[in-house]
DNA sequence: TGCGGATTGAT
DNA sequence: TCAATCCGC
């Protein structure tokens, strides 16, 4: 009998538990992949994502084409579409059976028990993985049986079942089937910006990661802080789409320590804790539906009174604030798709704590911008700035964005490489810039559009007020 | 994964 | 005068 596996965010061949399984247990296996275009319009997926996304599927068309699988798209509309969709696609196939790695927001959770309803009540089975995460949502509790909301326990918790279960083996693809020889191009609908400095197929990639792992990594504590040196793995888009998944980074680590997860060095330690956030996340998500409402997890920040200024929030997305180190990863955003992780901290604070603009702006510009929107992680991260979140920054943290750039950006490299303006301005000035610009009479470069004193004192007194009234 | 003002103590 | 430290926000 013929089994369906259907693609989502898991376009890999290694590592892919729901691919490895049908292979195992069904002579034929058809893949799937279903485009829901304006489903995704709806998630605000990035042009450049689904540029990616794009490349990343035809790198998997031809991986799975030596596998003698064959990749079939399916294209509609919405998430509601597909049971019938899918259903009509296995009737044709004459497949029994359907296979899949499990996703976690809300909609992908309904999309996935329709599915899954609609499916069974029609004679097929389904069978659902956990191949995305090392972690299962729902696998650590708090010894009150709740969910974790606190990151530091969490990691522990964590870190235990890694050393508690080990990580698999790899795996082979069971079965010889013939290679597929005529392959043909897939191409996305919608609007789309150049993500070709990206794209790599899956052992391109597996070589980034492994290569990252062996030379790179021992730094990552330290470098990753520095936006010039652009020292960090710059592997997430690649996290997004299940491009390579966590088990293949656990194992690659796994040979750094001989008690792993325990033992490792600063650098590595530090960056596993960052696979460990990457899960917090997503658990944190599927736990409170009302996160993907658009909703604060600390319901007292609510009463935040948010501006909603069109004008200022478009000065934020186009680098035009007037505080060099924002303008810098703004503009980075907009030109790559992509932000140093240390700057979308920084320009997050500022957007929530020095404009008081609604942290749900950012989020969405983030997402239809981000080469790696992640809705889980970037909600997160969110949250975390605008100190709405549960283990976020206190509110009464506010980033000094002058301080903040001496430290990240001591001499002024990533500054002038993305704000033109500021290319000749000394070092001793490029943080701060306007007394330095007004004396030449050069009026390029905007003057900073707040004053950061008193932005700040505005924001943690309103804020305290909340709190007390909590 | 602060900041900024106040205090302290060495010079 | 200034760096180190403390503490409330």
């Amino acid at each position: 009998m013929t089994a369906v596996v259907w693609f989502r965010q898991d376009l890999r061949i290694a590592d892919n538990d729901a691919l490895h399984q049908a292979c195992a247990n069904h002579e034929q296996v058809v893949a799937v992949f279903t485009i829901t275009e304006k489903q995704w319009q709806e998630h605000d997926w990035a042009p450049i994502k689904r540029d990616l996304l794009q490349r990343q599927l035809n790198y998997l068309q031809q991986d799975l084409a030596e596998k003698g699988v064959p990749l079939v798209i399916l294209s509609c509309d919405y998430f509601r579409q597909l049971p019938a969709e899918l259903l009509q696609l296995c009737q044709k196939r004459g497949a029994a059976a359907l296979y899949a790695n499990r996703d976690y927001p809300l909609h992908e959770v309904r999309r996935d028990r329709a599915v899954n309803a609609w499916l069974q009540r029609h004679g097929m089975e389904c069978h659902w993985f956990d191949s995305n995460l090392l972690v299962k949502p729902g696998q650590v509790k708090t010894l009150n049986g709740t969910y974790y909301k606190k990151f530091t326990p969490f990691f522990k918790a964590w870190l235990k079942v890694l050393d508690a279960d080990g990580i698999d083996a790899p795996q082979s693809l069971a079965g010889q089937r013939p290679k597929i020889n005529n392959v043909h191009s897939i191409e996305l609908a919608g609007e789309k910006k150049n993500s070709a400095a990206w794209a790599g197929s899956e052992h391109v990639v597996r070589d980034r990661l492994s290569r990252f792992l062996r030379e790179e990594v021992n730094q990552y504590k330290t470098s990753r802080d520095v936006p010039a040196l652009d020292a960090t793995s710059r592997l997430s888009p690649f996290w997004e789409l299940g491009v390579i998944a966590p088990r293949a980074a656990a194992r690659l680590l796994q040979s750094q320590s001989p008690d792993f997860p325990y033992g490792l060095n600063e650098g590595p330690h530090t960056w596993l804790s960052e696979l460990a956030w990457r899960e917090f996340y997503q658990h944190l998500m599927w736990h409170v539906p009302k996160l993907s409402y658009g909703q604060a997890f600390q319901e007292y920040t609510e009463a935040y009174p948010w501006r909603h200024d069109q004008s200022d929030f478009k000065r934020w997305t186009e680098g035009r604030t007037g505080f060099p180190i924002v303008d810098a990863g703004m503009r980075q955003l907009l030109q790559e798709g992509w932000m140093h992780n240390r700057v979308r901290m920084i320009v997050a604070n500022f957007l929530c704590k020095d404009l008081h603009i609604d942290w749900r702006w950012g989020e969405r510009y983030f997402m239809q911008q981000l080469i790696d929107g992640s809705f889980a992680a970037n909600n997160g991260g969110w949250q975390w700035s605008a100190s709405t979140g549960t283990d976020a920054v206190p509110y009464f943290r506010v980033f000094n964005p002058t301080r903040q750039s001496q430290q990240v950006d001591p001499d002024g490299q990533y500054i002038r490489k993305w704000v033109k303006e500021l290319e000749q301005v000394p070092v001793k000035h490029i943080h701060a810039p306007s007394e330095y610009l007004r004396a030449r009479g050069e009026t390029d470069y905007p003057l900073p559009m707040v004053e950061h004193k008193d932005a700040r004192e505005r924001f943690i007194s309103t804020f305290k007020g909340l709190k007390n009234e909590k």
